[in-house]
DNA sequence: GGTCTCGGTGTAATCGTTTACATCCACACG
DNA sequence: CGTGTGGATGTAAACGATTACACCGAGACC
């Protein structure tokens, strides 16, 4: 592979030049810059990005730490960070399905040195700890709803007033009795979610109740597990609201196998909005995430602060809004939705048409 | 941050035996070295990746180039990849979204000198051209199913045998008139299923006709939208393959709006085993691919060129083999799956278990 | 007691860049 | 015709590691 040296004695000029015109540092006359071009790329030549690196301090390259997700929210976010540092000219050094905060502590320190910024998302309530510690001193973004974490930026999904107005929505139905299967305990945004969903109780004074809500851990077979608990309720509930949609798939399949209609005899709602919701039976109502956003707001929250020349700028916590998905599951769109639109090719696709948009961007900063 | 010079000093030793200790090279005494080793805990010291890199010319990462491509295939992958390689001790630096050929060879040249190897995703046809040469000439694995590349590893589905095993399936139905819905003309993917498709009915006989075969894109909406076509034809074909899951999702649905009932007016199968499939109504038979599989094997290739004594190895064309996971759309499933199986609460999970086993491990040296 | 061997250690060159500083040259100006 | 100016270029010192090679001292051996 040719260096910067082979460049500049083939060209007669001194590696000072080459590396001025690989840097558009100007102070080159147009006739040997054009000229140490032509031998570069008739050499191949491109500069060694670690000699760079080592010099400069940069990296051009991204960390991105995920905890082990469910493939569809994992896709998106890292499509939203990708397409969004590429644009930027920027690499991405992935690292995924981490267990525990050992696992996640490893990763962290091999990466030191390579990368010039690091988004982190680690839901599990203890895992923050001192990532900073094991990081070196790049700037961090958190995918991660708290706002506690002051010595980082943030990008979050509004976990509460999603659930609340999921709540609200299935109040606004005549439900009145609302139970709700809850995700990991130790996960920050089941934590959120069940907030929301005390909130949207509270606020109209429908019945509370620890009873009411069912221990489930954001995978599918713990949602079809806890509809035993939910019919064993006594008086049994008219709806309720599913922490994600993985779990709404298994409380569904419960629910059909028990003989209990949705949403006649049980009003069903999820959050998430993953692909296979709408082609559930039936299609399921649910709180929508903007994957994609997700990821890429937090890429660009994270360059602002790599190129920041104004490094001492207070550390923001964005929240990104959600939007509700009326579909069958709940029961109220059975009244606008006909049957039949067969003139309509993407009516289920499109369902996001018929969502009740709620809460726009707010950003506390 | 501390360098290899401040952790000499400290300890009172020379920076080559600081390095010895950090390179486990022996030849140092076991005092000496606890010393060095305990300055450079307390200075939290790490060796710098860059200046590691720089001399040695080894980066302890690998390069991945995906397309532009759904969610849970995707994800699969990448798993594989993520998981292979984070066992090993390496990065993984990932590049998906390209969309043209242009983009593909600019995000490579600037992968150049960050990896030590890379894996190429890239089914269009004609975006194979040169990566040789964008690449530099760190080995490169394929995942592709073309044995053409001489040059590189490769490794690959079976698509022609997962193709052919689920159209013999549905002759051994009794169909005798199958049609396809395929996918993109350019990519090598599609036109091999379309192969495997051919090659089942040429097996027996069956009706072969470009009358049979509809254009689809792997989209959605094409499947959709090749019902039409399907429906249009006289006699109209008792059952329909459908190149992938995702099109196959918008054929039921087409199919349901047209009020054709499936399995029993029309047995319909799909190929790739997406999460979805399964809850589709009817629950989709499909040919299961190994998405994690097709990830791992891909790394441990690459990861076996990389440190090669023994360079001159020839290059292998991996293929892994595919399953046929029967459900109802293509009607064989009812008789033997009683309708209720209440205790049994992941049977629709579980599905692979009534699968036919289909094709084991065949790789070709 | 010399010499050989060998484990432990240090010195210095090297990897391929960037960049501060020095140098050179042409030209304008008084 | 000196001198100042400023653009174009070169020289050389970093950056932080690895590693070939030299060196040194302590036993082993004769």
């Amino acid at each position: 592979m040719a260096t910067i040296k082979d460049v500049a004695r083939e060209a007669g000029v001194s590696i000072a030049t080459v590396s001025r015109v690989f840097n558009d540092k100007g102070l080159v006359s147009t006739t040997t810059e054009s000229q140490v071009r032509a031998v570069a790329s008739r050499l191949n030549y491109w500069p060694n990005a670690m000699a760079r690196s080592l010099i400069t301090n940069r990296t051009h390259t991204l960390g991105v730490l995920l905890p082990d997700l469910h493939g569809e929210f994992f896709s998106g976010v890292i499509r939203g960070l990708d397409v969004t540092a590429r644009r930027e000219g920027f690499h991405l050094l992935v690292s995924s399905s981490h267990s525990g905060i050992d696992e996640l502590a490893s990763a962290l320190r091999s990466m030191r040195g390579r990368i010039d910024g690091l988004v982190v998302m680690a839901p599990d309530v203890e895992s923050m700890g001192s990532i900073r510690g094991w990081a070196g001193d790049v700037p961090i973004v958190l995918i991660d709803p708290r706002t506690e974490f002051t010595e980082h930026d943030s990008v979050a999904i509004a976990n509460v007033e999603g659930a609340q107005a999921m709540v609200q929505h299935l109040l606004s139905l005549g439900h009145r009795s609302i139970a709700t299967v809850s995700g990991p305990v130790r996960n920050v945004d089941a934590r959120q979610r069940l907030a929301g969903y005390r909130a949207g109780l509270r606020e109209v004074g429908a019945e509370r109740s620890r009873r009411l809500e069912l221990a489930g851990d954001f995978t599918e077979p713990s949602g079809y597990q806890a509809v035993a608990a939910l019919l064993a309720l006594d008086p049994r509930p008219t709806a309720v609201f599913v922490a994600n949609d993985h779990m709404a798939v298994g409380v569904l399949r419960a629910l059909a196998e028990a003989g209990v209609r949705v949403p006649d005899d049980m009003a069903v709602a999820g959050f998430d909005d993953i692909e296979t919701a709408r082609y559930l039976s039936p299609p399921l109502s649910t709180v929508r995430v903007d994957r994609f956003q997700l990821g890429a707001r937090a890429l660009q929250r994270l360059l602002h602060r790599t190129r920041a020349g104004a490094p001492a700028e207070a550390h923001r916590h964005e929240v990104l809004p959600t939007s509700l998905v009326i579909r069958q599951s709940c029961g109220s769109a059975r009244a606008i939705t006909p049957q039949s639109r067969a003139g309509e090719p993407f009516a289920a696709g499109g369902s996001m048409t018929t969502a009740t948009r709620e809460r726009r961007t707010e950003e506390f900063r």
